[in-house]
This record gives structure tokens, C-alpha cells and sequence, in this order.
DNA sequence: GTCTATAAATGGATAGAC
DNA sequence: GTCTATCCATTTATAGAC
């Protein structure tokens, strides 16, 4: 068939998000994907630690990529597209009803102490994540480590959000968490701003932004 | 033996949050209790299914007792209770190599379209845990919506740091979101404070907050 | 309450024809 | 690349003696 392979990895990233990694079977992928166990193993000799490892990776990609799109908007600043990616991911999680979540997050939870190449899939995942949302920040002005570290949490209230608004069956956990992301964002931007004006005219030269800081 | 059902119990939770509950087994559960399948059994004759359950419930208070502890502590307020959640989630972490985490985050991902017995029970345990944050934040100051929302922010960001900084093997990652929130918490709580005395200042009866707000 | 043996089903993976 | 049959280990759960 056309393309079995990109079947099998949309059909796993599929159910892994529903089910998690243990809780899908290599019989349900390949039904899913209307392809057989031959096929399976021929594209992916590894079995199922490799087709879920390509799906990881694969999957934070596509995700990654929706996100850059929202970031890109003109005039959208970095708090504002935080929001509309909590509220993008609360209307897919209704559409939905409470299934479709992010098959990353769901996996790294059972894979974390448990199969090592897995666990290194996720983290490079996450790390692209943090990195993009990073590089964000800091074109609203935030210096690096508090863009680092906000993008951090940034990810993680993600990841937490959609564990409660699944288990909950209610969406608005999602948004309320993005919009206080959001709030949070503003502040440290504001912040941020408030202090290179004050840097500004005092008349000094700013370099690493820890000189005359109050 | 002692006390068999809080064995099976303890070591339920203990694998749980380890390997997730598709990834853990019946009799990973008896060896690690010392107990035997028939035992298991005698105590959950709905198995491994009533015996999750009750692993959730039971740890879930267990849990929740922890925070009251941090939260009862004279002086500490609320932002900076929430600050030590985190750091001692993070210390636990390391401690253990980042096998040790929460049970009832792990498992409620798993389950939340796939069992929902259990998708309840986690359900269950993240109400009273919102709960509880949210109380403490209206004894803060803030208001009656203001603070579920922040205590919904609050559980979301402590379950995705879980996932982060195990999947990273870097504790950082939970102090850091750990951090953040207290800041956010701060700002919400200082921002309901000077309302507050606004509202005295003009000379106003203050009844439901909702009046001459701005 | 605890034990062992075993049922019955399902899991991941392989072999070899096509 | 795809297909089917099959191996072998493991899974949950039950039965019945103690």
C-alpha cells in the first residue's frame, strides 16, 4: 500500500496517546494501520521499542512544528501564543472527548525508569520543545536563564494540564492553566522590559544585564 | 503475616509510580509484598484493577497529609509552601534516581480512556488535592475562583515537572517550575491585596469582592 | 488467610512462502 | 513488501488443599 510505514507510526503515536506504551499492542497498531506483522518487522527490525521510538521522535516534531506556526502569527508575543496552544490543545481534547492528548507526555511517564532508549526519545522531544519556547521568550526580552527556565515550566504545566483535563473530563483545566501561564509570561516580560528601560536611562552600557540590577 | 493488604498496598503504589500500571504485573506486586496471588486475591477479589484503585485512594491521601504538613506550618504562606512541595518532590528524585515519583500521576495518564474505575479514582484524588491548595489560597486572600484556578495551575505543573525532570533525570527541572509558580502565586496574591486596600481606602463595605472591582 | 498448581488468554517476536 | 502460521513467555485469574 502507499505508505505503510508512515501508517504504522500515525497508528501507534495514535494509541500510545490513548493508551500509553504498555497499555497498546502490536496486534491493535497493525489493525489500526491495516498492515500486518510482516510488514511491521520489515520496516521496523527492532519490533515495538523501535516503531515507538520513530514515533516519539516523529510526533514531537509534527507538534513542534504546529507550535512554531502559532508563534509565527504576526503580532502574536509570546504570552499570547502560550494561550492560544493551551486553548488549541483544550479543543482537541473535547473534539475528542478526552482521548486525543500527546502520546509524548503519555509514554515518558511509563518509560522513564523503564527502557532507557525510549526514556532518551522523550527527552529529546522535550528538549526541542524547551528550546523553541526558549528562544521565544527571549525575543520578548527575557534574558536566557529566565527564558530557559520559564520555558521549562511552560512545558510542564502543558504535560500536567492534560493529565488533569483528561482524567477530569473537563477542558477548562487546560485553558485555565494557559491563562495563567500566560499571566505569569506578562509579568517576567514586563518585568524584563521595566528593566532595560531603567538600564537605558541610567546611561550605562548593558552587557550581561547583572550590572545595576535594582 | 502482619499486615498483608497494606503490603500489597504500599508495594502497588511503589511500582505504580515506577513502571505505570499496564507496565507492572500481578506478580511483581506479590513478590515485592512477599504475599501470594491467593492472598491478593482474598483482599481485592476484584484484582488488580480494586487493588489499583485503593493504591490510589490510599496514596492519594497519604499525599495530600504531606502537603498539609508543609501547609501548616506557622508563617509559611501559601506561595512559599508550594515552593517547598516542589523541592521536596525534587530531593525525592534524586534520591532515588528518578525512579520515585507519584503513583497517581503515572497512572492516571494511562487509564484516562481505558479504565474508568480507575480514571475515577484518580479523578477522586486530584479534587481533594485542588481542593486543599485552592483553601489555602483563599486564606491568602485571594478569591473563591482566582484561587481554583491557581491550585488547578498549581497540581497540572506539579505532575508535568514529574514527568520532565524524570525523563530528563534532572530534579532542576521541578525546582525551577517550582520557582515560577511561587512567583505567580505571589503576584496573584499581592494583586488581591492591593485591591484590598483599595477597596478600604474608598470607604466601601466589602461583601463578595465582585464590588467596585477596578 | 495462605499456599500451589493450573487454566485460558494475550503478549511480542520469528520463519518462510509468496 | 506482504502474508500467515506458529513459538514461547507472560499475563490475569481461579480452584481447591491446607
Amino acid at each position: 500500500m502507499a505508505d505503510t510505514r508512515a501508517r504504522l507510526l500515525a497508528t501507534a503515536a495514535d494509541l500510545f496517546q490513548q493508551q500509553g506504551f504498555n497499555g497498546t499492542s502490536i496486534k491493535q497498531i497493525t489493525e489500526g494501520a491495516e498492515a500486518t506483522t510482516g510488514s511491521l518487522y520489515h520496516f521496523f527490525p527492532g519490533g515495538k521499542d523501535e516503531l515507538a521510538a520513530a514515533a516519539i521522535v516523529t510526533s514531537g516534531a509534527e507538534y513542534l512544528a504546529m507550535f512554531q506556526l502559532i508563534a509565527a502569527v504576526p503580532g502574536v508575543r509570546a504570552a499570547d501564543a502560550i494561550a492560544l496552544l493551551f486553548d488549541g490543545a483544550a479543543e482537541t481534547l473535547e473534539a475528542s472527548d478526552y482521548v486525543d492528548a500527546c502520546p509524548i507526555f503519555t509514554v515518558a511517564h511509563e518509560v522513564a525508569s523503564a527502557n532507557e532508549p525510549l526514556r532518551i526519545a522523550c527527552q529529546g522531544v522535550f528538549a526541542t520543545w524547551t528550546a523553541t519556547a526558549a528562544a521565544m521568550f527571549r525575543k520578548d526580552g527575557l534574558r536566557r536563564k529566565r527564558a530557559d527556565e520559564l520555558a521549562t515550566t511552560v512545558v510542564a504545566a502543558i504535560g500536567g494540564a492534560f493529565i488533569l483535563a483528561r482524567t477530569s473530563k473537563n477542558a477548562d483545566h487546560m485553558r485555565t492553566t494557559g491563562r495563567n501561564l500566560q499571566a505569569l509570561i506578562k509579568v517576567l516580560a514586563d518585568d524584563s522590559a521595566a528593566r532595560a528601560t531603567r538600564t537605558r536611562e541610567s546611561g550605562s552600557r548593558v552587557r550581561s544585564g547583572r550590572i545595576n540590577r535594582r
